[in-house]
DNA sequence: CGTGTCGTTGAGCGCTTTCAACCCTGGTGG
DNA sequence: CCACCAGGGTTGAAAGCGCTCAACGACACG
């Protein structure tokens, strides 16, 4: 991990080219790229440790963030991947609560952070900041929830399925190629499986013609079944009886 | 489930009640009422189904409202219990989303429900209102990944551990008796156990001398062990070898 | 006293995990 | 050019944990 030297105007350029910033005023950007600091990560750098108090709200540049909460036994679970654009940290700064998660670099990664004095006057001060906020939250935790009701189906091969369909972007039963948008051992740690079965389940679903996949490109090729299986779930019965 | 016909005086004086309005203005608290409407709830009756556009946000008045994932299986997850004084259904409300859960009444219930434009419009035009509303939904994240942690712990004994250990107020080591705030089934569901689970690890807590209970009475003997089996794990080996 | 709800206990099965070895790909350096 | 290695992924076999099904107990209520 790696503290950049970097001036407030580039850093400000920096934030007008990112999507989280899209619309904002310029003078905003201004306050809040105060006390701003550009962090760099080579992979697997820790950023935050579960537990820390954490002095600023982050918004990544480039690469991968992993949020994940450290288990007992060794293993991890994820509790999201934040993409480029994205942020992560606001709840924190907003109730003063210790950080709920790790926050690791899952490719080498730039890292933007807000100091978050400023940005609680910020936020205080725009009703525009905090509307956008509050959306902002809003939505990620109903992402959660749905993260929640992926990991709460009985079994695995559902987890599999249901996973999948929320990749579905919109155009419908459209058969059509999906990327896995991150390490499979790292969707296997955000759906509560080991890597292992995660690729089992994959394996299964292809053999059984739902699917077919190389690497992490996975086509689709009975949506109807898939969305059957997700709902009613089936034995997973073994395959020797023709 | 019953819609009550209250005029809006008595709405505005049942919501200055409730600890949910604390420190709002009268004026505040009138526009609101507009268009509230006061809801019974007879045990287990359904007040939203999963997939709705609710076009309300609720707050709980009295009695208890369960949140919760129907599973294919039959069984449920609970997300949450809504006590009195608490609200849900914000973030569908700011995002326009589908409902995520099922709500229905654990016991007799009575609702607040505040309408859909009423509730946006006046978000979007009080400061106040937003600045509130975003330290709640904060926090109803925060809570939710501690909900989540919980229920990633690799075995069934860590998780009521850990959901224990949550439940200490803030006074510390005290041996102290802790009522479980629901049902044993509605935990369990929360925790991702079955509830014969659930009872079993509190058997085998209470046989180990960890805790005791009666009923919904818990008593904590020992929090060190506690907190050494929520985090380092122990085989739960048979006891028979004495 | 019956009935319904909530909880506990027992027995058996099956899914997931664990541990292991192996494959495949891309990068690196001799 | 190829050997080597590391990281990511797949596959196999075994074992344990949690679920399911079922019966029973406790308690409240009409």
């Amino acid at each position: 991990m790696n503290l950049i030297t970097v001036s407030p105007g580039q850093i400000q350029d920096t934030m007008a080219r990112l999507s989280y910033f899209e619309g904002w005023e310029k003078d905003q950007l201004a306050r809040l790229a105060v006390g701003a600091k550009q962090i760099s990560l080579a992979k697997k750098d820790l950023l935050v440790t579960k537990g820390d108090r954490i002095q600023a709200m982050y918004v990544v540049i480039s690469g991968q963030i992993r949020l994940f909460i450290p288990l007992s036994n060794g293993a991890e679970r994820v509790i999201s991947l934040v993409e480029k654009g994205e942020s992560f940290g606001e709840p924190c700064l907003i109730q003063s609560e210790h950080c709920p998660y790790n926050a690791a670099a899952g490719k080498d990664a730039h890292v933007l952070a807000i100091d978050a004095m400023v940005y609680r006057r910020e936020l205080h001060h725009s009703t525009f900041l905090a509307e956008r906020t509050l959306g902002l939250i809003s939505q990620r935790l109903l992402h959660t929830l749905r993260d929640i009701e992926i990991c709460a189906q009985p079994s695995s091969l559902q987890r599999v399925a249901h996973y999948l369909l929320h990749l579905q972007p919109a155009g419908e039963s459209v058969t059509r190629e999906i990327r896995l948008p991150a390490l499979k051992r790292d969707i296997a740690a955000k759906l509560g499986l080991s890597q292992e079965t995660f690729s089992r389940m994959l394996a299964f679903m292809a053999q059984q013609g739902f699917i077919q996949f190389t690497g992490s490109l996975v086509q689709v090729d009975d949506w109807a079944r898939l969305r059957g299986l997700a709902s009613a779930g089936c034995p997973m019965e073994v395959s020797d009886k023709n």
